[in-house]
RNA sequence: GGCGACGUGGCCGAGUGGUUUAGGCAACGGACUGCAAAUCCGUGUACAUGGGUUCGAUUCCCAUCGUCGCCUCCA
């Protein structure tokens, strides 16, 4: 069974189960306002690999995404362009999804939109109202933390430690406010701005509700799994909890975090690789699968550095893979025991997908060399083909070579046979020269692309 | 100011209290090849600095320096 860091408890634990065979899984999705980022490629690559490894083993997944269609940042971009809101998130999720199949990233099981959950959200805030944890400003309806016992869990700090510590840091509305953190759960709007009814005034529901309410409604009460970046943590992680600890209900039964891109020097890797920050570019310009493959190799609580040389090298790696895949096309039979138990006791060590991509490579190896002797690979090779596939690894063994170039391949051999160098060395060129990468095994010359 | 994380060989990036290696990329040597490519075999004074604990630390503790994240929207 999958053992998984649990941000709240800060430790390894089993991902416990609510309902046996099915997880719940609720992800913070994306605020539609711009263009997917390497950022926002790194979560849903994090989460993709779960998820499908999670299937792989046979549960059934539950996986909750939504759209942030109503924000701050939306609301400045439209009156920035001076055009509707909604052409802004309507084309911006569009292109979202684009980059998620660019990049092969499966569909949420459920994708809610902000903007489709108000009314349950404004129930939600009258109930925290009406327990008295959550009051009115001029601004404002906001949540009283003080009124959440545990307040902090996720921020690994007590109340009186953020104050305590918030030095001369200026708090936004302060004046109004009964603790410096509380935080805002409808924001008044102001003319010409998105508004929804409520019964405190005309507004847009804060953020940190949107969450809470998707969550619970779709997922109900103590589903499994709640994930995000790192940067959500705290304050985002830790309102959505407050929220409903305050409403008495049981949220989320383990936190997952990812760290972040760095890429080390801020712009560096923009000006060498091309304005490459914006993930569609990124799949433009290299293979789709490198990205993933890069993630793979390094543990998902690690900050990674993505550069020209950690793209290249990667895509030079997915050649190798390419290479083993072309070589055993048509080799089947049952994944090899040992390795596949070498994979899941990595896996369910918190994700271990370095260790895999060692074990793959490392099988790949031994594929080759028993290829050479004249061995029975097949276990090994269905157990490589089922790894890469169980986390969304395509190996490509090549298009179909057509006629001519089979002919050409055979005319390379004749030649060679022939001791005609010179013609083979051009038939070669020839066929490096339209994108083929030529081979000669001991079967004969084979050429893939 | 508070909280958290991190500094590994040319690069990316795992991991561990000690006799055996992460892995990938790059480099070099070799096998194979007509030559290459691919593949295989082999090679490289690695673990920020200074203390401490220990028979022994890259791996635990403390300090220092440096990098980064969060505390305000952010994957």
């Amino acid at each position: 069974m999958l053992h998984l860091y649990d941000t709240a408890s800060r430790s390894t634990r089993e991902l416990a189960l609510r309902e046996p065979g099915k997880v719940s899984i609720y992800l913070c999705g994306p605020t539609v306002y711009g263009p997917a980022h390497l950022g926002h490629g790194r979560a849903t690559l994090s989460y993709d690999i779960l998820r499908r490894y999670l299937e792989w083993t046979g549960l059934d997944v539950q996986l909750v995404s939504n759209i942030t269609d109503i924000d701050d940042q939306i609301i400045k971009r439209a009156n920035n362009e001076d055009r509707p809101w909604k052409d802004i998130t309507t084309k911006c999720e569009a292109m979202w999804f684009e980059a998620m199949d660019g990049i092969n990233v499966k569909r949420p099981t459920d994708i809610p939109r902000a903007t489709e959950y108000v009314d349950e959200m404004v129930a939600m805030i009258g109930e925290l109202v009406g327990m008295d944890k959550a009051y009115v400003t001029d601004d404002g309806v906001y949540m009283d933390v003080e009124s959440v016992d545990d307040y902090g869990a996720l921020a690994f700090q007590t109340l009186d430690d953020m104050k305590a510590g918030g030095g001369d840091r200026v708090v936004l509305g302060a004046d109004q406010k009964r603790h410096p953190a509380d935080f805002v759960l409808w924001k008044f709007s102001k003319p010409g701005e998105p508004a929804w009814p409520s019964p405190w005034g005309e507004g847009r529901p804060g953020w940190h509700s949107e969450c809470v309410v998707m969550s619970l409604d779709l997922l109900g009460e103590g589903f499994d799994l709640h994930c995000g970046g790192q940067d959500l943590r705290f304050p985002h992680h830790e309102n959505e909890r407050a929220q409903a600890v305050a409403l008495g209900k049981t949220f989320a039964n383990h936190w997952m975090h990812h760290a972040f891109i760095v890429d080390g020097e801020g712009e560096k890797m923009s000006k060498s690789i091309g304005n490459v920050s914006n993930l569609l570019d990124l799949i433009e310009h290299y293979d789709q699968r490198a990205y993933r493959l890069v993630l793979l190799q390094s543990h998902y609580r690690s900050p990674i550095t993505l550069d020209q040389g950690t793209i290249d090298a990667a895509v030079t790696s997915l050649d190798r893979l390419d290479g083993f895949a072309a070589r055993t096309a048509g080799i089947e039979g049952e994944p090899d025991t040992d390795v596949m138990a070498a994979f899941r006791t990595a896996m369910d060590d918190d994700l271990d997908t370095p260790k895999v991509m060692a074990l793959v490579f490392d099988t790949a190896r031994r594929v080759n060399v028993g290829l050479e002797a004249g061995d029975d690979v097949s276990g090994l090779v269905a157990a490589v083909n089922e790894i890469c596939t169980a986390l969304g690894l395509e190996l490509s063994a090549g298009s179909d070579v057509p006629d001519d170039v089979a002919a050409k391949a055979t005319a390379l051999d004749q030649a060679r046979a022939d001791k005609n160098y010179d013609l083979a060395d051009s038939i070669r060129n020839e066929l490096q020269a339209d994108g083929w990468t030529v081979e000669t095994t001991k079967d004969g010359t084979s050429v893939r692309k």
